[in-house]
Formats: C-alpha cells, structure tokens, sequence
DNA sequence: ATGAATTAATAACAGATTGATAACATACTT
DNA sequence: AAGTATGTTATCAATCTGTTATTAATTCAT
C-alpha cells in the first residue's frame, strides 16, 4: 500500500502566524511549504501537487479568495480552508463562494485547525484512517494486522488488500472486474476466474473460521457484497 | 435523464430550529427530511442513501456526535454537519474526532449553513449509492437491493436487470424484442418464446407474492407495461 | 355469445452456470 | 533451500435459468 507523505500548502504575510500553523500541522505528520504571498504558488501547485492549502484573505497585492477563485477556473481542484481575521458574515459567504471547502476566522484554535484539515483530507479522499471498522473487524492499515474480537488474526498481504477493499466498500457489490482492478491491479493479464474466489475463501477461513459470520455474500454471477 | 434530487437528513429535537433550517435548504432546491431524535434514522440511511446529514449534538436519548460515531462504525460515510449549542473547544474537536466533516454552533448564519453544505456536497461528490423509485419499489443500484414496503426481496441478477429495466421505462409498453436485447442481450440466439414470461413471472411472485399490485401489465401479442 | 386459436401464467424438471473447497503446483521471500 | 504466498486445476455443491408441459386467460371470427 502507497503511503504518499501529505504536503500542505500555507499562503500567510503574517510570519509568525504561519510559522504557527507549520509548526501544529507538522507536529501531526503533515509537510508543509510556507508563502508570503501568492507569488509563485500556481506554479508550485503545477510541479508538487500538494494535498490542501490554507490561505489567509489579507494578502499583499492579490486577495486570497480572489485568488483561489482564479486556481478553480484554471481547473485547480485543490481542497482550501481560509484562515482570516476577515470574519463578517459576508466576508465568509464570499469565502466559500468563491471555492473555499472551510473557512476558519482568526484568531483560531490549532487544534481545531489541524481537526479540520484532517477531516478535509478524508472527505477529499487523499488520507485514511490509520484504523478501519466495519462491524467486528478492525483493520489497521499501517501494520496490516486485523482484530476481530480481541483476536490478532494474520493475513497476507493479497488478503489484506482484499479485505481493505471491501472494507472501503461497504455494502455495495463489488463485481469480479472491479475486484480484479482494485486488489490485483488492472495489467493483470490471463487472469483466472477462480482466483478471486479462492482468495476469497482463504480471507474467510481466517476471518471467520467457524463460518457464522457471513461477512461476504456471494452474488451469483456478479461478484461479491461485504454485509 | 432525470437528475436526481439531493436529499439532507436533519436531526434536530427543537422544532422551530428544524424547520428553519429545512426551510433555507429547500428555498435553494434541497430535498429534506427531519427526524426529531436519531429513532429510525440509521433505517433511512440504508433505504434512501441521503447525500448528507445535518445533526444537534444535544438529542433526547442519544448524543448526537456517539451516533455519528456508530454510524462510521458500521461503515456509513455520509458526510455530516453537526450543527449544535455546545461550543466549548473540546466540544467541537470532539465532534470532529467523531467523524464530523464540518461543526456550525448555535446560533447559526442561515446562509452560511447553506454555504457549507454546498461546500461539502461538492468535495464529497465521489459515489453516492444510485437509488431509483418507482411506486413502493425502491432499487438500489450498488447493492442490487430491492426495498418494498419495508421489505428487503431478494432477487437475482436476472431478475434485478428485468426490474430495473422497467423502473428505467415504466408506463412504457416495452415488446419482446426491446426486453430480449435489454437484458438477455442483442447476442442471445435461440431465444425462446417462453423464457420472458417465466423470468417475469418469477420476478412477480417475489416482489408482489400475494400478486395485488399488477406491477406488470400484459400487453396481448406485445409485450409488459410497468403501471 | 360461443368456441377455436392464440397467448399468457404457472409448475415441474433438467441442464448449465457459478461458487466453494481441497489438493496440488508454481512463484516468491528470506 | 526452506517456507510461505499465490495461482491453477479438479471436484462437488448450490442456485440459476431455460425448456417443456399444462392450465388459464384473451382475442377474434362466426
């Protein structure tokens, strides 16, 4: 499993302030890469493709929604958080229409700040929880163990990939073509009906040996469906 | 195509804030619906696959940031607003640990609730599970469910693709040859007379046993009609 | 209106398809 | 090279689905 460090990107005059806001979101994990302004930013987010920027409105020479206004029409889809002291019920309607996903007035609350960037980054699908549930398996994807029950179960890394899939799928009916893509990869060439259901199989001896879970309902001639 | 409304959930135990904030989401063309406790809530959500979830914290009976909480548990990944009085900075960092993607206290900016909303439904727009209605059926796409007055049917893959196909078309008399290509596809050669009554004639018995609510209308030499 | 002809509904059976499982073979790791 | 992980094959079991036969309903000509 690809873990791609996160890179965040902070657009802040006030020095202090955005050493700040680095200092909270590295204590976290996160990289991060300061501006003074909005200088030279669109051509970073061209070569580096950051995760998230949190920018400030009050800006020399360029406004910051204005500016985050221009990143969408040119195509930037990049999750943003204003980080103002602009705080007028305007001034915040104004963030958000022009395509900010947050908007957080000073002076702010790093906890906060770094629980929002946190929750903007899964919503945008770039992080995950280290730990997954799903009824009464736990998965922990930085180690690959699984609990279920208080019990440690041991699984390889094919199964665990296969089990990580159904877990980010809950519910829903993941048919042989999609399953062959996601856990297999989608160069996998010759690639053998049985395959998935022997995987399958050995997923569920281990997760559920005595059978009673019932964890992957079969569905005939599609695929499979984690309940 | 018909573009599918966006429903949001609300629940909100005072009434009159229940029905303010139904009132501005509909004025700007959101479906709503509003529960006064969490009772029946995680029922919905599995029946009508709302887009997004607005929630009080301070509910009779049951916290509304452990409900959310549950909710993740038990894999539901709708993105949820908590809109609530308690405002204390360990209250909302809560909220978020919980699985919030946004926290709004009370009193709240109509409009900015608003904004928010718009917020998160556009970095949320990945997959939302497809549901089409039609009379009491409601089909479920993703997990080939089929709901009918409270009742899960089961149905197989032929089946659902029978049904879905009339769902696509109803009040539309579709003849033999359009159901053939529909869903046994152009290529099936050697197709016999029989086989659609049979296929529908299964379909019948599991979705209206008691055979009272002439889903399928025979058209004589021609066809079905979905009524 | 009546009965023959045509089509639809239904039940029962059979074959075909698919899934589960075990056993074996190969590939990969260390 | 040993041990594990994964892929392949074979066999069995489950469940769909198509066919056929029979009965019921509808149309249409008379």
């Amino acid at each position: 499993m690809k873990t791609k460090a996160i890179e965040i990107v902070i657009i802040e005059d006030e020095e202090d302030i955005l050493e700040l806001v680095e200092y909270h979101l590295q204590k976290v994990g996160y990289e991060t890469i300061g501006f003074l302004s909005t200088k030279g930013v669109e051509q970073f987010l061209e070569e580096e493709n950051p995760s998230l920027m949190i920018i400030d409105r009050n800006l020399p020479s360029y406004e910051g929604s204005e500016f985050v206004f221009n990143l969408r029409k040119n195509g930037y889809n990049i999750p943003v958080i204003f980080l103002t002291a602009k705080d007028r019920d305007e001034d915040i309607e104004e963030g958000f229409i022009r395509g900010g996903d947050d908007y957080i007035t000073k002076p702010f609350k790093p906890r906060e700040l770094v629980l929002r960037v946190k929750a903007l980054l899964r919503r945008s699908g770039l992080i995950f929880n280290e730990k997954i549930k799903y009824r009464d398996i736990v998965l922990n994807i930085s180690n690959h163990k699984v609990i279920i029950e208080d019990r440690d179960i041991e699984l390889t890394n094919l199964e665990f990939k296969l089990l990580y899939t159904f877990i980010k799928n809950p519910n829903i009916i993941l048919d042989r073509d999609f399953l062959r893509d996601e856990v297999w990869g989608e160069d996998s060439i010759n690639f053998n009906d049985k395959t998935i259901n022997v995987t399958l199989n050995r997923l569920r001896k281990k997760i559920d040996p005595m059978g009673e879970k019932e964890y992957f309902i079969p569905v005939w001639g599609v695929g499979y469906k984690l309940a």
